[in-house]
RNA sequence: GGCUCCGUGGUCAAGUGGUCAAGACGUCGCCCUCUCAAGGCGAAAACGGGAGUUCGACUCUCCUCGGAGUCACCA
């Protein structure tokens, strides 16, 4: 085991959206792959046919490819371990479980549905006891018989009735449990279709996978697992059992607790590649470092099973948003652009504005995507002035200083020759030595006069730029006609 | 309830017998500043509890408390 390639894989089941849970599953199998140079596989486990939905195979494929995980083999690329659906492979987890049947280590069971459902009722409160393994001993012959004659059953596992199983896993360490809390558990459904339990033991030992890296939820069971890798004479793989992912109140996270799938996180206006860094710091750390910004690319050489934490982790929408903010203003600028034009471009219409100076503005004040067309609104709205509004404490402006700044202003604006951000730079300049007044009271009335709103991303060359030529000496004006007609009563100024 | 796991600031976490117990997010303050951000500087904030072992425990052992996971013909 330890000269061979690494290999390991993500088995999503596609009943649904991709849970960010599933997500971490699958950065951290794909990482302990590529760092060691190993295979990374995709595996579809399709075997409860009442939970498939439509279409979620594609979003599997889709999230892993927007991520960049790529992996070696699967159903869509192939590979020589194939077929990469469960449902593709029933023969063979048929003829296992017969050879586990016939060396004595499961048996075929014909208990109703019915009777199950009055056992556990009947165990309500007492110490569990799990199934009662009434078929356990039935004859083979008359087994052998009652399925000839067509009654329903299934395949249940054998477990020993007492020792122990212990297990070491890479990051929870030695683990043992009493043979005898184990339950004779399903291996094949009366249906025909394997579950979890068996086929997962049947794949992962076929398709060479060497670490099986899961959630932690699935540490209880792993015995049981073992326990089939014993009966079959299989070596059994290295494991890494995956803290969870718990929401604010420390519970597994789930619907209730916001976004927690990758497809709402996306809606929601963050990066792929923010989310990925985000999640793989999620339960583990490098340890020798305080650096957090990872890319996909330096996680694949900076990962390291012994960086794993056992305790359950909070996902932090906070924490997320830090990093999404430390993404975007990394993004070139060009490709933040195109992400700028993308939300700007359905608001503005036919209104003609400067892209680039919108997305420099954005860059350093862009949390999430989706901020974006509140963030900018007011650029396509007309501003509606009070004179509340140009009042500027620190830079002493006031409506009746606004005016006259304005007022003495807009001509030479109406002028520039250029209306381009030096132009603008240099007229707003002379004029703070022409008019004698502080930077803060041009500046101020101008982007008060532009915006409407005492809060703008940007100040007033980049606003000017902008909204473009027209639009910003039409609102300068329509500002100065409301300071003069409002202007009742005139102070000093 | 049985079994299993977990327990360092609000959150993510480093730490592997001797440290004034890192760092990050968030929070608060200051600086910068045409607003808001960004950025810079600084602050508050933690080893769940109790016994041991030891010259010395966040680090080792036991107990306890708390939390979680799991007990399906779901994965």
């Amino acid at each position: 085991m330890a000269n061979a390639v690494v290999r390991t894989r993500f088995a999503p089941s596609p009943t649904g959206i991709m849970h960010i849970g599933n997500l971490r599953s699958a950065l951290y199998e794909y990482l302990i792959a590529r760092v060691a140079g190993g295979h990374f596989i995709l595996r579809i486990e399709d075997t409860d046919r009442e939970r498939i939905v439509d279409g979620a195979v594609e979003a599997i494929y889709n999230t892993l490819q927007t991520c960049g995980l790529q992996h070696d083999e699967g159903p869509d690329i192939g590979g020589p371990f194939g077929p990469y659906i469960q449902s593709e492979r029933l023969p063979t987890y048929r003829r296992y479980a017969i050879e586990l049947v016939e060396q004595g280590d499961a048996y075929p069971c014909f208990c109703s549905i019915e009777r199950l459902a009055s056992l556990h009722e009947e165990q309500v409160g007492e110490a569990f006891i799990g199934y009662d393994r009434h078929c356990r001993d039935i004859d083979p012959a008359d087994a052998a018989a009652r399925i000839e004659a067509g009654e329903s059953y299934v395949i249940r596992q054998k477990m020993p009735l007492d020792g122990e199983t212990s297990f070491t896993d890479a990051v929870y360490g030695t683990i043992i449990v009493d043979n005898k809390t184990l339950e004779d558990q399903v291996l094949i459904k009366s249906d025909g279709y394997p579950t979890y339990n068996f086929a997962n033991v049947v794949d992962d030992q076929l398709m060479g996978i060497t670490h099986v890296v899961r959630g932690s939820e699935y540490l209880s069971s792993t015995p049981k697992y073992n326990l089939l890798y014993e009966a079959f004479g299989w070596e059994i793989p290295v494991y890494v059992h995956l803290p969870l992912i718990v929401g604010e109140d420390g519970r597994k996270l789930s619907k209730r607790h916001g976004a927690t799938s990758f497809d709402e996180l996306i809606d929601a206006g963050y990066l792929p590649e923010a989310i990925i860094n985000m999640i793989a710091f999620l339960g583990w750390s490098p340890g020798n470092t305080t650096r957090e910004n990872f890319t996909l690319e330096e996680l694949e050489s900076a990962f390291t099973i012994s960086g794993i934490n056992k305790a359950p982790a909070v996902f932090s929408y906070k924490k997320l948003n830090w990093m999404n903010e430390q993404y975007i203003k990394n993004l070139p600028d060009d490709k933040w652009c195109a992400m700028v034009k993308e939300k700007a471009d359905p608001l503005f219409e036919e209104k003609p504005y400067d892209a680039t100076m919108l997305a420099h503005v954005l860059k350093e004040r862009t949390t999430r995507l989706s901020d974006i067309p509140e963030t900018i609104a007011f650029m396509v709205e007309t501003p509606t002035y009070t004179r509340d509004l140009f009042t500027l404490k620190r830079a002493k402006l006031n409506a009746e200083k606004a005016a006259v700044i304005l007022d003495a202003l807009i001509t030479d604006m109406q002028m520039l020759p250029s209306w381009d951000e030096s132009s603008l730079h240099d007229l707003f300049e002379l004029a703070i030595v022409t008019q004698s007044r502080k930077k803060g009271e041009i500046m101020g009335a101008v982007r008060l006069a532009l915006s409407g709103k005492t809060i703008t991303p940007g100040g007033a060359i980049e606003l000017a730029v902008i909204l473009g030529r027209d639009e910003s000496l039409s609102r300068i004006k329509n500002a100065l006609t409301f300071l003069n007609e409002s202007d009742v009563v005139s102070e000093p100024v």
